[in-house]
RNA sequence: GGCCCCGUCGUCUAGCCUGGUCAGGACGCCGGCCUUUCAAGCCGGAGGUCGCGGGUUCAAAUCCCGCCGGGGCCA
């Protein structure tokens, strides 16, 4: 990888930095997006400039509301916040009009009277004879006198005069300088026949006319960036810099679609994944703190965040990673938050009133700190927690068949369950004091008591400590369960689970 | 097909610009410790001929050339 001369970050700092994102809303909010939105968030600022929202929303088939919320609901949860009310596209078509008019009496635009059709036509003629499908430019040419009349006859799109010779070179922030030949660019399109504007030319002429500094977007736009070039240079307007983020990849190390799993930011939203956590996760995608911690917040990006340290080539997504990092944020929050952030999950289920009880919220505040350490996921919470509201109606085969089959272990449980029963301190000493001396007395390994009760109280083989889980449970359950394994047992009716 | 971009352990990457701890960190994986289990935590380990081939140089992941591979965009 060569790398070019990074000098140009003393003029950064001159003006204002304004940046964008621009999604339309015709779909979920990709992971892609979000993080381009990061990285053009973390730009702004980095720079005390102003970060802004465009929506794209001329596709009026495809647009919908509900995803234009989303995109912002999205935005909010991960922590970005935007300057100023979005700019939505569809409202205003007449300046696109109007700077499209003057590009045609500059000669730099004109009406294509094409079809479709033949359009369609001609690119398959080229490409059987090995060219690359382009416009012919036929319609450039003609007379004054025929466009006139024609355009009063039939549909027309604009399109825009490309130089027939020479090239565009733009210096791209993460990339360098990056050339393309005109000759290898065609006449593209700047209105479409209903009057819509093409993406490209509704791209300059928002950018322009936002003020946007820097365009921080994906590197799929790359061959858009001298098309735009071209037009800026048309209008006689200063262009922005170009900054190409490298795409997201899927496994196979193509572009992340639904082939390789969610793409979609609400899913992980879903998930349960904490949004600190898919922040930290997306900026590591390409871009890598200075100083090597791998752990940081938006307000430490923002301090070490250089658009020039973004590497060019593309990252896959690793949601093992992501995981991870969700569960290390997960472990960092005290427990009345990561309470409140379960609460959701737990309600869902029908555990947990929407506004809990005193009573209940105490016993969430209590459980909360005995699954933190092996949740990765808001939404593990369920099944980590499930025998905390749940007496277990089936239990885990290896441990049935390790613990609980054993012969003694109905008697062991008929026995402790009454010692419990009249246990004075039921407290976690308490607890431990009364398992561990039964153990004892009975000449055991406490490990061989200790995992039979985990079993007939949880039906699992594994959890939180079982002494702290017992106190949470409470006497009760604790006896209610243990005597109903033992009938279970006994009467050959327990249920192995799966 | 054309153009453009990219190429360091399985993955995210540091190092490349300013050639001389031939390779550091993180996830994952394996093992140990801790422990009533799992997890967490701590400690240790395996894993990279720096895409390949030439060159320049006393010395290249780092500079130059060629090639290959992957991806993106055009419809």
């Amino acid at each position: 990888m060569s790398h070019w001369d990074k000098s140009y970050s003393k003029e950064e700092e001159k003006g204002p930095v304004r940046v964008r994102i621009a999604p339309s809303p015709t779909g979920p909010l990709h992971v892609g997006h979000a993080r381009t939105a990061l990285f053009n968030w973390l730009y702004a600022r980095k720079n005390k400039g102003q970060f802004l929202l465009r929506i794209e929303d001329t596709d009026r088939e495809r647009s919908r509301p509900e995803f234009e919320r989303e995109i912002l609901d999205g935005l909010r949860w991960l922590g970005l916040d935007w300057d100023e009310e979005p700019v939505r596209q569809s409202t205003r078509l007449s300046l696109y009009r109007s700077v499209a008019e003057r590009l045609v009496q500059m000669g730099r635009a004109y009406a294509c009277f094409c079809s479709p059709e033949e359009l369609e036509e001609r690119r398959k003629a080229m490409m059987a004879r090995g060219l690359p499908p382009k416009y012919d430019r036929r319609c450039r040419s003609l007379s004054d006198e025929e466009r006139q009349r024609r355009m009063r006859e039939q549909s027309f799109v604009l399109r825009f005069a490309m130089p027939l010779d020479g090239e565009t070179v733009f210096q791209d922030v993460i990339r360098g300088p990056i050339s393309f030949a005109h000759s290898e660019l065609d006449d593209f399109v700047l209105l479409k026949s209903d009057g819509f504007p093409a993406y490209n030319f509704a791209c300059v002429v928002d950018d322009h006319e936002m003020g946007i500094t820097h365009v921080i977007r994906g590197e799929d736009h790359i061959s858009n960036t001298p098309r735009q070039i071209q037009i800026y240079q048309a209008l006689g307007w200063q262009p922005p810099r170009f900054a190409h983020l490298p795409l997201i990849l899927g496994k196979d190390r193509s572009k992340l679609s639904s082939r390789h799993g969610a793409t979609s930011l609400k899913a992980y939203q879903e998930m349960g994944i904490l949004p600190e956590a898919m922040v930290n996760f997306l900026a590591l995608l390409g871009w890598y703190p200075r100083d090597g911690r791998e752990i940081l917040s938006l307000d430490e990006m923002v301090e070490q965040f250089e658009l020039s340290d973004v590497k060019p080539s593309g990252a896959i997504f690793d949601l093992e990673k992501l995981l991870w990092m969700s569960g290390h944020y997960v472990r960092t929050l005290a427990a009345e938050d990561l309470a409140i952030r379960i609460l959701p999950y737990l309600v869902e289920r029908g555990w947990v009133e929407p506004n809990p009880s005193s009573e209940q919220w105490n016993y969430l505040l209590q459980v909360t700190p005995l699954i933190q350490e092996r949740m990765r996921t808001l939404s593990e919470a369920t099944s980590l927690a499930d025998f905390f509201y749940e007496d277990p109606e089936d239990y885990d085969e290896p441990v049935v068949s390790k613990w609980l089959t054993r012969s003694d272990a109905p008697q062991m449980l008929e026995e402790l369950s009454n010692r419990l029963e009249s246990l004075e301190d039921f407290t976690v000493e308490g607890i431990e004091e009364t398992v561990r001396r039964m153990a004892a007395e009975r000449g055991q390994r406490a490990a061989v008591l200790i995992h039979t009760t985990r079993a007939a109280l949880t039906g699992r083989g594994e959890g939180p400590s079982l002494f702290h889980l017992m106190a949470v449970l409470g006497r009760e359950r604790c006896v209610r369960r243990l005597r109903t394994a033992v009938r279970r047992l006994t009467e050959g009716s327990l249920k192995v689970a799966r």
